[in-house]
DNA sequence: TATTGTTATACTCTATAACTATA
DNA sequence: TATAGTTATAGAGTATAACAATA
């Protein structure tokens, strides 16, 4: 971090502004140049930009299945937990169960989950997977694995327990 | 992650469910109960779940001044970069410059940020902070250092350190 | 009264195509 | 031709309010 110095900086300035307030033309700085002020030090903009590698390999690993992270966790869930209501499928994953409808819709729709009238609490809907939508999940979980060891692959399996012990952490320290 | 059992799993379809393909109603479980099916071994879903709670306190912690994490990325690259273009200022962020273009119209309306007609080369603005705009970013970082501070504070320097380094290998590895 | 699922809606973030003015 | 900035637009993701049915 220390790489990157206020010097630098300031080199840039007098090379692009000369004097004080004026700002004369100059070449402009290849995006290699930019001194990105030690953002590489914030949690936030580290976490951020893994997330995105994160989802974007993941998006592109299971595209031949046209599965987004979120359908996947909920087919998951629902898998693990036949039954469960719409609202504890939310609760579970931290999605408003308004924005749930137009997923499940979907889901139903591609014929891999579906929802069953409750004789109990005819409120609500218990969620299970159609027998295709569980041999479809295999699928989608091979895909999955395999996104799951490119993501790591440079990490050791005590590495990766660390970072998402780590990570744990901040997340329970906020929540 | 034993904790979470397929025997568990197994019990409450058993419980919910009757013999095979029967639906018949039981109590809906708390949410506490539901299997999330090792979500939390899987980099994207913790990765995710970190970055949604670190998001969250930025923008409450810097909610005073009405900066987003966005906002304060690009404040304090310009501020470092004085005169840098749009086209520079978005590679160096991975922001489109067409969606750039929003926002600098609202820093500029706030008058934290001005373009500067370029006359080396009239394609392009100069971009840079107003004297208020320099002047405020000392309170955003104030705010972003006490964010920054409750976001790692069961981290100490070591173990932020490995975190961020470990992010950062996974990026690499994916980018 | 409270909860479940739903509809409608809105706001943010992100992505692409097309335009203009310059180079 | 290629690039910088802009406009328009569209798609996700996420958030709230209100409603009908049910508890």
């Amino acid at each position: 971090m220390s790489g990157i110095s206020p010097r630098s900086a300031r080199r840039r300035h007098a090379r692009r502004n000369g004097a004080e307030g004026a700002f004369a033309g100059a070449p402009p700085a290849r995006a290699g140049e930019i001194d990105l002020a030690r953002l590489s030090d914030h949690i936030g903009y580290v976490v951020r930009r893994a997330q995105l590698a994160i989802f974007k390999d993941f998006i592109q690993t299971l595209a031949p299945v046209d599965i987004r992270p979120a359908q996947y966790s909920v087919l998951i869930v629902i898998a693990r937990n036949p039954g469960l209501t719409q609202a504890e499928l939310g609760r579970a994953l931290a999605i408003k169960r308004a924005n749930l409808v137009g997923m499940l819709n979907e889901l139903e729709r591609r014929k891999l989950a579906r929802r069953v009238s409750s004789p109990a609490d005819r409120r609500s809907h218990a969620l299970h997977l159609t027998p295709q939508g569980r041999e479809m999940l295999e699928r989608f979980h091979a895909l999955a694995l395999e996104h799951e060891a490119r993501a790591t692959r440079t990490l050791d399996a005590a590495e990766k327990r660390t970072l998402l012990a780590l990570l744990d952490r901040v997340v329970r320290s906020l929540g």
